[in-house]
DNA sequence: GATGAATGAGTGTTCATTCAT
DNA sequence: AATGAATGAACACTCATTCAT
């Protein structure tokens, strides 16, 4: 019967865990409190408690659901397509965006709004700050990588540097992100995702 | 004397500002306490709270200073450069990042920190959302204006989509201060700034 | 059937109170959470729960358990020795430490640590304080009696108030569990013994 | 206007302690909340905060003044009295008990009462127990050493073991805060004094 | 105007106890 | 009878704000 028991935690931390995203998404981890959180479980604090043990826990979990998404995408980034090639960098991005659509926890607006707020923590917290650095820096380090490959194959202008080409393209998942927070549903995300990828891709005419 | 007076308490306000700012920087609005500011601008609770009401006006004045500068840079661009031209949307990105170094409260560095925190805060403040909408659109909507003339110009790809153009520009400014608050001084400004300028700018070989 | 039923609920009981003991004895009633007591006993929640109907009756049965005896043990002063004479006061108060070493709950440590806290409890519950005067005021007034009746013999100095001697002797007691407690084995009990036995039955030299 | 300020946290201090103390008497340290202090203060939950950073800081302030009491008292045991000779030991028992009553934090019986929350609190706490078995030694050490000089000068059986002689004196000072927690007003602290002296300090007839 | 001691509502967390299974 | 997940009242402590001096 072990089985059931460990479904049954699985399920309960899911449960929690959805509820503190929404509460975050909509009010910061600060001003949430961790009564706003029992009310959206539906839990009493005892229940919450058993299965996380402090908000900060919560918080952790949370962060490292998306830190965890980063490093998986990173990953994504050195693997060729079928035809053997490498993506190209643009092509690569809207890859991200899609993949971050389609990410199991919360919606894609929640999942937008806690970002800023993960931005902030990270700032104070030297742990957090070098585990954000490391993703942030493995993403860029795989841009940098497609955009080497591409330029190889003429595909991209060679005098973009390829490290901050690996920077331009993280603000554009960034701003992305800031942009969904403040506009919400106003962002195509889709237009978003085209245009970066031919702004980034597009064709020296020759 | 009411001359002077005004003076005496612009300065104070603006002491009190920069020592909240730098709270602010350093630990985000929520962490900060009212306490670490009295201390940090060596001033009472009392002397504080003739200057500003409450904790959140504090907050209020150091975001309506970033929307001023925002405001400021959005008129910019509608005004042609000595030659009669407007300038490229590079060129403008690159004089943005420019004013933003010169921008006279705090440092780089400062500003850059408390951006993610800003950003969560207008999330939950429909006033201030509204406000940070218009300035993001206002300043999009430069670069978009922007964009149409350089395609007219044939200085850039008509396959562009002059608005969603405009956002992947403020991605590129709102990535640019996220990555200074994540790596601080590991940011080298002037190069991205470059980068970010040939990646729009670039010309279409023909 | 009753009769294994009966058995076994003592067995329960005894093993509930046992691990109990062990807990209040490293962390006092107050810092022994039920919990605590679940893993010590290596029982449920509700097993406890089903012999004992709260922590204050756990706490209370093993306070009883301490109070039967000191009851039993002043019952013996009244007993004459096979000689037909009473016990000398310092002898009987040799008798009441050894009674207390081989005294059935938990070891001699475990009952000197509990001993504290067991007079805390007893300050501030009327009925509880009640039973420790009656049993407190037992002891005394057996040492009393046994004072009055060496001092009829001559073997202890008349100038002693017997009323207060039996306080003295009930401190020494008190005081050898309190040691016990702060020194642990640091003390040797049979020297504290013979020491005390010593100092009360001394004979007046003549 | 330091001197002020000085005195007024001086006074607010002591207000506290006194309040704590009394609470604490009543409640022992764990049933008291800190509630309970701020009403007996009459001080709201900050001002009292402000003077004792938590509730284990006010216990600790608490027991740190009566180990202090034990240290002076201790101190007080080497120094000849006025005719040059060293008290007996019955009457320096005589004498601290004679402190205790006039010391200045709280009440006779408050202090008592707390007697047995703080033996409770030192056997969880190796520091606090270290503290409390230096205090300890030191008063025995003073008894066995007044002992000794009783013995060179004949005033004190020679068959009485020194060292544990400094026990017994030390049960039969914390025997009668014991007896006091329990029976209050009940007991006679004089009679019993005088009672503890003669029992120690009995003449040898000869 | 300026001070800083004081306020008290609100926070994260614990733990004795219950009860559906 | 036994389990252990769940409850929720209560706790220690914080901090934005006030106001007598």
């Amino acid at each position: 019967m072990p089985k059931v028991t460990e479904e049954h935690v699985a399920a309960r931390r899911r449960q929690i865990l959805a509820a503190a995203l929404r509460c975050f998404a909509r009010q910061g981890f600060h001003r949430t409190t961790m009564q706003d959180i029992f009310r959206e479980a539906e839990l009493s604090p005892g229940a919450v408690y058993s299965y996380f043990a402090s908000k900060d826990e919560l918080i952790a979990a949370i962060i490292a659901a998306m830190m965890g998404f980063v490093a998986e995408t990173a990953a994504l980034f050195s693997q060729p397509l079928p035809d053997g090639r490498l993506r190209r960098p643009g092509q690569a991005l809207a890859e991200v965006i899609e993949r971050y659509q389609r990410f199991e926890l919360g919606t894609v607006e929640e999942r937008a709004r806690i970002f800023p707020h993960l931005v902030g923590e990270q700032q104070r917290d030297p742990q957090l700050n070098a585990a954000v650095r490391a993703g942030i820096e493995r993403l860029r380090g795989g841009f940098e990588a497609l955009a080497r490959a591409a330029q190889e194959r003429g595909e991209l202008d060679q005098d973009l540097d390829p490290e901050q080409f690996g920077r331009l393209a993280i603000s554009l998942l960034q701003g992305l992100l800031l942009q969904l927070g403040v506009f919400g549903a106003g962002i195509d995300i889709d237009a978003y995702a085209r245009a970066a990828t031919a702004l980034i891709d597009r064709e020296l005419a020759e």
